[in-house]
RNA sequence: GCCCCCAUCGUCUAGAGGCCUAGGAUACUUGGUUCUCAGCCAAGAGACCGGGGUUCGAGUCCCCGUGGGGGUACCA
């Protein structure tokens, strides 16, 4: 028998980061099995569900490359078959009606089955009706719900995560299979449709731990094989609860926006509860498909830890192509300034050259973006401290420098050694350390203090923006512009 | 309230009774490399929640406590 796993998200909102977990254990284990990882779309709730979310959700994995096999299934379009389900058991004996109307006083005191007192008060109130009395007054018509009638004894299981569990059905109440209003609760619809899709191994998030004896009962009272259950640990924010929207990003397509690449994120995912049991960590999703099993997954519950997601993203990223990067980058690129792909063509070669070197010192593909526009535009920004640093200490020797340095490069070769020898050659001449030249130049060039090997940089940008640049300096040191601004900033 | 789950550095984790003087990663600190940043290299600090058992021996097994989490619906 194929291995048949689920996803089954309520499109109530966008895929959030502990879904995506759920899904991509799933997931994993299913191409590690050569199984089918199938989507059901629990849109149940009516008010709450929007195909806009649902919408989300498939971007969302379509996004980590957690690819899913036939077309998505809709819960809603099960309720006739989950309703015919309810009224076998019904049919059967295995469920009672249910007369009391949760509405008033009376029906919602007497449907608080929350503890053992409640749970035998309802089976005691539904038992005092006799199956003949019951039969009249619904063909009488009057409305009911349908409770199933949890047998005597013990359930258990034996879970692929938590091991063997067991739990008295005494501690289990008669639960509302379907409602007055004819629709199918939660429970029932579930293992209705993970029945009828043919469910093998139902792998969910640990808050499902107290649902699945109850289920378990439900797939024994149809009649239908018990599919093998695995109940994975939460996922936490930095302060211990669960995480949700509180914490800040728990949407992936947050992920996804800041530049986060989905190989890291799923590597991120994967090793939250879960490990390959040696000390690797940076794995490709080829890595992680062969490496996972349930046998390895944590019981315990983890907190989302940002900073080492985005150290295993620069770990990504450092082994990620520059021609798969290019898009990623170019994409941001457009977000976040005016440059255009029509600009980009044309100048591929250089343009990988230019995401190579930024790559390097980058954590994610916005870091890239974000320092490609220097070399993209001519509108350069100057980074306040670094002009201090740099230029203003002593504003007449920095010109001084840039002066120089400029007429000695206006004749070099625009090639990465000679410009070294040049520029190294000033400063033995100045007798000063190169940094001392180049610290103002990087300035000049870049308008920051930090920026890739000054000579990549000379060579990326090319000797007439190069020189450009270095006018532009120059002259605005002589004006006293940079000196202005430092001013306000010192009264402000 | 009741039921259930969980418990190793701040965080992610290794650990299936002696291999643990508790390992790795991240984050942090310091030093080195270098034109800056990132990186890289080296070093440092940092954990078995507490108490009882069991055992020759416990991070590992059992019990109690504590803490955290989940559930407790005619929500999903």
């Amino acid at each position: 028998m194929t291995m048949r796993v689920r996803f089954a998200p309520s499109p109530t909102g966008y895929l959030h980061v502990g879904g995506a977990r759920t899904a991509l254990f799933n997931w994993l284990l299913a191409r590690g099995q050569g199984g089918e990882f199938i989507l059901r779309i629990e849109d149940t709730d009516r008010a709450r569900s929007k195909p806009e979310h649902t919408e989300a959700i498939l971007h969302g994995l379509d996004w980590l490359g957690l690819d899913w096999d036939g077309e998505p299934h809709f819960q809603s379009e099960g309720v006739e078959r989950h309703r015919a389900d309810a009224l076998r058991l019904l049919d059967e004996g295995k469920a009672y009606r249910d007369f009391a109307d949760p509405s008033t006083a009376v029906g919602a005191a007497s449907g608080a089955a929350t503890d053992e007192e409640g749970r035998r008060r309802v089976r005691e109130l539904a038992e005092s009706v006799t199956p003949e009395e019951s039969r009249v007054r619904a063909d009488a018509g009057e409305s009911f719900a349908i409770r199933f009638r949890v047998p005597a004894g013990e359930t258990s299981w034996e879970d692929a995560v938590h091991g063997r569990r067991a739990v008295q059905n005494a501690a289990i109440p008669d639960l509302v299979v379907l409602r007055r209003d004819g629709t199918p609760t939660y429970n029932l619809a579930v293992v209705s449709d993970d029945a009828d899709m043919g469910i093998t191994h139902v792998i969910r998030g640990d808050d499902h731990l107290s649902n699945t004896p109850k289920q378990i009962l439900l797939y024994q009272a149809l009649g239908w094989p018990v599919p093998v259950f695995a109940h994975v640990p939460l996922i936490l924010g930095p302060d211990g609860k669960r995480l949700s929207k509180r914490h800040g990003a728990t949407a992936v397509g947050d992920y996804e926006s800041r530049g986060i690449l989905p190989d890291a994120m799923v590597n991120f995912l994967a090793l939250l509860g879960w490990s390959p049991g040696d000390d690797t960590e940076v794995m490709d999703r080829e890595e992680l498909v062969a490496r996972f099993s349930l046998g390895r997954v944590l019981k315990k519950s983890s907190v989302f830890d940002v900073k080492k997601l985005e150290w295993l993203n620069g770990q990504h990223l450092a082994r990620t192509a520059a021609d798969r990067l290019e898009p990623l980058v170019t994409a941001k690129l457009q977000l976040i300034s005016g440059v255009s792909s029509d600009y980009l063509r044309g100048r591929e070669v250089w343009y990988r050259s230019l995401i190579d070197l930024l790559r390097v010192r980058a954590r994610t593909v916005d870091d890239i973006a974000r320092q490609a526009v220097v070399y993209l535009t001519d509108d350069l920004e100057y980074d306040e401290p670094a002009v201090r640093k740099h230029w203003l200490k002593d504003p007449n020797t920095t010109v001084d420098r840039l002066e120089a340095l400029r007429e000695r490069l206006a004749d070099v070769e625009w090639e990465k050694s000679a410009l070294e020898t040049a520029i190294r050659g000033m400063a033995e001449e100045l007798e000063v350390g190169a940094g001392k030249v180049i610290h103002p130049l990087r300035v000049s060039l870049t308008g920051m203090a930090a920026s890739p090997g000054i000579f990549d940089v000379l060579t990326l940008l090319g000797r007439d923006r190069a020189l450009e640049r270095m006018d532009r300096a120059i002259e605005g040191l002589k004006r006293g512009t940079f000196a202005g601004t430092q001013n306000e900033r010192t009264r402000a």
